[in-house]
RNA sequence: GCGCCUGUAGCUCAGCUGGAUAGAGCAGCGGACUUCUAAUCCGCAGGCCGCAGGUUCGAAUCCUGCCAGGCGCGCCA
């Protein structure tokens, strides 16, 4: 609609150049945006106020010639206006809203759905848990965020691939086997050591029991049952990880292990490409990236005088992995305590070809838990950390996942547990999710009431006329662009508060009809109903379609 | 010291590429259920948009400098 409207204001200014009414200068930059008031107008354009410059004549004299010659095709525009500085309102006809109601009843479960990415191949990377322990707030929040942003991508036709990259090789695995291990031989000797930089957490006696159920450690060498310990424990929370993310609604394409990085020789490929760039050098026994060449603060060690490879090493060969997978774009969602990584990992990249903007990094802020007015602070390694298990039982997965979304991703969050546990109004979750039971009822009483739907929507929807219900259809005209736009800027949180107005536009209209019998969806005339009924079933389809989007349940009955 | 993020109502936060009177939820006060779900709605109150400059017809939004908070600046993972 605002394409339309946009190809209707050129046209307009060329005849305007033509009959010599406005000066020929090329047009500024200007927008075609919906004012937050809807007084003016559905769409409002600042172009008068972005020529008044080039033309040297007042913004609102420009807006009256523009206004004068408004090329109004097919009778589009109900009315136009000059406002303010030198804004023109308009205002578009009933017929066309009514349309647009139209093809949300046809299109359903696809209305939003586009084909804006045009098959862009995109790897989005998230959570990415050590598999040392298990995941906790913030690698949810990180989950949902991920998710949804792939959902997103994906209906609005990306090609879009989730991947796990899985911490498997390091030293932390080793630290993880110690622990275990020590924690198995306190059972019978509770002074038998801890590894300094153990994991304190109480799900290392778990394992710990688990694993000695399987196996006899005792009969192992040390050395031998801390190996065993390792390997069996990070199976076993990689188990639980993926249970986790399951239950939590999110699916990986891909688990990308590091060790099959280094055991497939990958790793190796990768230093001899660099070297073979000359990038590499030694110096005091190790040996050296030249990442400082390409945007870094300074050159980076892969390789330590120990003869280990550093994390960065491995990072840098799977991400030229990812794009040899053929990736247009690689999308990483890192916590914020990462920051400090981009630049270098982009270095990296960009020595071997890597375009800079093929990877982008999403940064999570940090989520402080709030429980009875009190932070709760949160450490893996001290074990003090509320885990997403904990979370879901407590407040269920369709809250957490909201709560998640509602924050810009770059902000911290604090999380109220007591809040978000509450299953009333202050819950934002319910308040769409009851939007759309309520719609669901009203859809029941209307069919126990024998008021079928119409076959055709033409002519019946004229009785969609009310202020409310024609600002209801307007909110649900932007539902396609709001998600390009979340697609764009990779900003998934502008999806819940999109929701949460679109869910009060409707409740809103809804208790109209507690005060005037008349403005009730169901009525004594039966067209009318009709048609409020199929407006009640778009928003339900808007609705549901945005929170299956949000990984949300959308309950036909609360 | 350097870098990234943040600073908007009592609290938690939105505010789309600069636009017209800065929004929502919670908390506070006052109202609306014999009739489609009151997990709802309506009204009132509440704001030097951290501070100071600059760019612009126009700035919460862009630029610069300060102030405050969070997080990083390893041959740790």
């Amino acid at each position: 609609m605002k394409d339309r409207l946009d190809r209707l204001l050129k046209a307009t200014i060329d005849e305007c150049f033509e009959k010599n009414v406005l000066k020929r200068t090329p047009l500024p930059d200007y927008v075609i945006e919906i004012p937050n008031n809807p007084a003016h107008g559905h769409f409002a354009t600042n172009l008068p106020m972005t020529l008044a410059s080039v033309q040297h004549r007042s913004p609102r004299e420009i807006a009256s010639v523009i206004r004068d010659h408004l090329k109004n095709e097919d009778g589009f525009l109900e009315n136009s206006e000059v406002a303010g500085p030198g804004f023109i309102n308009f205002f578009v006809t009933a017929r066309e809203w009514h349309r647009i109601l139209s093809s949300i009843i046809d299109l359903k479960d696809d209305y939003g759905r586009s084909g804006a990415g045009s098959g862009q191949r995109v790897l989005v990377e998230f959570v990415s848990a050590n598999p040392t322990g298990p995941l906790h707030l913030g690698h949810g929040r990180g989950a949902a965020l991920g998710d949804t942003l792939c959902r997103l991508l994906s209906f609005c036709g990306y090609d879009v691939a989730r991947e796990f990259y899985i911490n498997d090789a390091g030293r932390q695995i080793h630290i993880l086997g110690e622990s275990i291990f020590s924690r198995f031989k306190q059972i019978n000797n509770p002074e038998y050591p801890f590894p300094k930089n153990g994991y304190h957490g109480d799900y290392v006696l778990g394992l710990a029991k688990t694993i000695s159920e399987q196996i006899d450690l005792e009969t192992l060498s040390d050395g031998d049952a801390v190996h065993e310990c390792s390997k069996m424990g990070k199976e076993l929370m990689l188990k639980e990880i993926r249970q986790d993310l399951k239950r939590f609604g999110v699916d990986f394409d891909f688990w990308y292990s590091e060790n099959d990085l280094l055991s497939s020789g990958l790793l190796k490929n990768t230093l001899e490409t660099l070297k073979g760039n000359g990038l590499l050098y030694e110096q005091d026994g190790a040996l050296w990236i030249r990442t400082a060449d390409f945007g870094d603060d300074k050159n980076r060690v892969l390789k330590k005088m120990d003869g280990q490879f550093t994390y960065f090493a491995s990072d840098i060969s799977y991400h030229l992995e990812k794009h040899d997978r053929g990736f247009d774009r690689a999308i990483d969602i890192w916590g914020a305590d990462h920051h400090g990584y981009i630049p270098r990992m982009k270095a990296a990249l960009l020595s071997c070809g890597v375009p800079k903007d093929w990877l982008s990094v999403m940064l999570i802020q940090f989520v402080k838990l709030w429980r009875r007015g009190q932070e709760i602070r949160m450490s893996k390694r001290a074990g003090t950390f509320v885990t997403l298990q904990e979370l879901l039982d407590e407040v269920g997965v369709d809250a957490a996942r909201f709560v998640f979304l509602t924050k810009s991703h770059d902000s911290q969050l604090d999380f109220d547990i007591d809040l978000v546990k509450k299953q009333d109004s202050d819950n934002p979750v319910y308040y769409v999710q009851y939007a759309h039971a309520r719609i669901c009822s009203i859809l029941r009483k209307a069919a126990e009431a024998g008021i079928t739907m119409p076959d055709k929507t033409d002519g019946i929807l004229d009785l969609v006329s009310l202020d409310e219900e024609m600002a209801l259809i307007r909110t649900m005209a932007q539902f396609p662009i709001i998600l390009t736009e979340i697609c764009k800027t990779t900003e998934p949180h502008r999806l819940t508060y999109y929701l949460t107005e679109l869910a009060s536009s409707f409740h809103k209209y809804f208790n109209l009809g507690t005060k005037i019998p008349e403005n009730r969806i169901i009525t004594s005339k039966k067209d009318l109903s009709q048609a409020r009924l199929l407006l009640v079933a778009g928003v339900r389809t808007v609705i549901a379609n945005g929170l299956r989007l949000l990984g949300i349940s959308a309950p036909q009955k609360m």
